[in-house]
DNA sequence: CCTGCCACCTGCACT
DNA sequence: CAGTGCAGGTGGCAG
């Protein structure tokens, strides 16, 4: 599941999420910067698909496509100054096709987003976030916090199950390390009583 | 293999080959219906790839594309009438996707199949019958002469197990009472001694 | 000939 | 619970 968060009509200068890249910022003209949403990263968005998925809500609030360009499978051409500067590369400037993908309904970036993939090395769990200042579009990224075990890219997936709500304690095993049981396989699993009721399973 | 039977300029009312509805047939128009030929489906054709392949010989014949169509990756539309009538639900027409697959070489139903396949519950090993009148298509399907098992439309998955050979029992409890073990998901599951050696997971 | 990219499609998980 | 957003696929094609 992608999680999007956005801040809205909310001035602040974009900084790195987590590390903080020191006073790094490149292009800061006059202009005041206005966060405009970000996106979570799926495995699709980074994989060979070779496309970002714009959430549809974003999308058609903040990338409005003329009714002609709606139509066209070309789309039109957005143009991102990289928040950072460009990081040593070269004119620190993206130019993504942007279009509208009638057949899935959804709001697309695909020519020129697998090169910004590349060089920012973007991995699933990653935050791209776009911000504007006037005219002028912004894009950045941040690595996900780095988690216990850096080397699993993908989130695990999560299966959730529904367990019986809390009832008097009957059983004196149960009562003994306050535990839950789920029956799976007809093998009957123990959960911790602090666990959140939803198995964690890594496929 | 996928069957293919044909029975060319033969006239008859299109009714289902099994059971024979009644005298229930929708649609039927003043003129006289003409077969054009059955395909007995394949697990792709009912599977995940939405297809169906309609058979060179049978495309060129009934269904031809005109030069434009056959080089355009949109293909055409074919349009068949239930030959049933629809069967309670709307207005009795499919619409199908129907393009040649260069890269195959071969002539392929898509888009709109899988919904017949899902409305119809084909599964692999029934018919489609495909038949006209004058102009008009009609599409028909029945199911395979039922087998032993009546339940199992979908054979179940099996995955195979090696397990260790018979050895000598050392351990008490197995000795007890005659059974093998599998260790899953590190949890022991005990298997009849009469079963055989593979696990028959319903997936 | 191979490899990205592009347009298109669909199941499923949320709403 | 019906509708739909979107993640994950496909074949085709251009380079």
């Amino acid at each position: 599941m992608a999680t999007i968060v956005a801040w809205e009509s909310r001035n602040l200068q974009l900084q790195g999420g987590g590390g903080g890249h020191g006073g790094g910022g490149g292009g800061g003209g006059g202009e005041r910067r206005e966060y405009m949403f970000e996106k979570v990263v799926t495995p699709s968005d980074v994989g060979k698909l070779n496309r970002l998925v714009v959430p549809k809500h974003y999308a058609e609030k903040y990338f409005p496509l003329g009714p002609v360009a709606r139509t066209s499978p070309a789309g039109t051409v957005l143009c991102f100054e990289d928040a950072r500067g460009g990081g040593g590369g070269g004119d620190s400037t993206w130019r993504f096709r942007y279009s509208y993908w009638s057949s899935s309904q959804s709001y697309v970036i695909t020519k020129g987003w697998s090169r910004y993939v590349r060089d920012k090395r973007l991995a699933a769990g990653d935050t791209v976030s776009f911000c504007r200042a006037g005219a002028r579009l912004f894009i950045d990224c941040r690595k996900r916090a780095a988690s216990v075990s850096s080397s699993s890219l993908v989130p695990p997936a999560l299966i959730k199950v529904q367990l019986p709500p809390s009832r008097p304690v009957v059983d004196e095993e149960e009562a003994a390390c306050g535990r839950r049981c789920l029956r799976l396989f007809g093998v009957d699993l123990q959960l911790r009583a602090d666990a959140s009721p939803a198995l964690d399973l890594q496929l």
